[in-house]
DNA sequence: GCTAGATTCAAACGTGTATTTGAAACAGGA
DNA sequence: TCCTGTTTCAAATACACGTTTGAATCTAGC
């Protein structure tokens, strides 16, 4: 950690700062105490407060999305069944670990809530791209095409039960947390919300209103 | 509006600004301004800025809950998938709200993004009240006990698709509000949500794992 | 080992904001 | 009308925090 140059330690540290405290209320002061540097060092080498959180979620996201791949373990062969398991499992995954990479969920979940401005850059890098991937995976379960409006209602409805437990963290914390180890809850979600998800699709598709 | 007492004004214009800009970033001297106040109003009416914030939520939940009951329009003799559909409808139109009683799902998710210390009290009071309601619905679909875990795992699904888009306030700004009035799209986000709950919920009754 | 540029440092600065203060204005009862 | 308790007011206070500054220190290249 602290044989990186100051720059990297910075980054690092903000990325942590900002998940657990949201833009306004992480200071400058405590990243630079985390990342052993002074308290000018974040507008030297960044700037100012708000290019370094710009760096931090960048960096998350690519982070993030490294660990856990939307499409992991599934090609384009794989039924789309399978495809939206590995979705959901994905996203589960990112949201309740417990590393770094858990961080990034955190700091998407400050931004939605309170916008800080960097919010029109973010849906375009990081909601756009797993959009588009949720929406053809749907199209193909409802034989339909992605533009059809009940693959947005089922898009929504699959992200929604995702990100839940990240923008409600506390309640996590404060529910959740003795029913096993991050990974296990993860596991299990993830489980249910394809299953739930896949009788509410099939649904649709079988019924057409 | 003006004709109410100074610590009436104080709160009305206190619950509208904490809505929008969250505990920390709104400031007494804007509420002071809304509400035709002295900037040492708030300290003398309420002690502070946080006893401000405490008033104002239970206000705002005593507002919303009045406005779009739990059970509007249903009774305990009312079929399960009826009392569904008016529990998710409720709190649809609670969250699409575009008067004052939407500034209560405001005030709630920045709570729960960045909470302020108020959050245990509002656990208890605002949310325990309506899980208990949503878990007996859903008890009675599965036709279980409220304390099996497939109703705890379906609450979650119900209620993490009610909340998105308050938490998601931003995103349904830029991409939802040219698709018809708040209105509208509650009552089309409602319809869809229950008939997509319906169908995941009978799949685990149907089909025990 | 000298120099120039890059980096680090402690201290100072400026701004935004919650809270306090003490006087002034107001309202109701004797 | 006078007195008393309540409310309002503008100004002052206190503090937290992002940013700037100018000197000190380090590091490469000659």
């Amino acid at each position: 950690m602290s044989d990186l140059p100051t720059q990297d330690r910075l980054l690092n540290a903000a990325f942590g700062v900002f998940a657990e405290k949201g833009f306004r209320d992480a200071t400058v002061a405590e990243i630079c105490e985390r990342a052993n540097a002074n308290i000018a060092a974040v507008n030297y080498h960044f700037g100012d407060k708000e290019s370094l959180y710009n760096a931090c979620w960048r960096h998350g996201f690519a982070m993030a999305m490294e660990a856990f791949p939307l499409d992991e373990g599934v090609d384009a062969t794989s039924s789309p069944q399978d495809r939206l398991r590995a979705f959901i499992r994905a996203f589960m995954r990112r949201v309740f670990n417990e590393t770094e990479i858990g961080y990034f969920p955190r700091l998407m979940v400050k931004e939605m809530a309170e916008p800080t401005g960097a919010l029109d850059a973010i849906l375009d890098e990081v909601v756009e791209p797993q959009k588009k991937v949720l929406h053809a995976i749907i199209a193909d379960l409802l034989k339909t095409d992605p533009y059809d409006m009940r693959v947005m209602a089922c898009g929504f409805s699959v992200i929604s039960q995702c990100v839940f437990f990240a923008f409600n963290r506390a309640l996590r914390e404060r529910r959740l947390d003795a029913q096993g180890t991050p990974e296990a809850i993860a596991e299990r979600l993830a489980a249910h919300v394809t299953r739930f998800c896949l009788a509410g699709i099939a649904d649709l598709r079988e019924n057409p209103a």
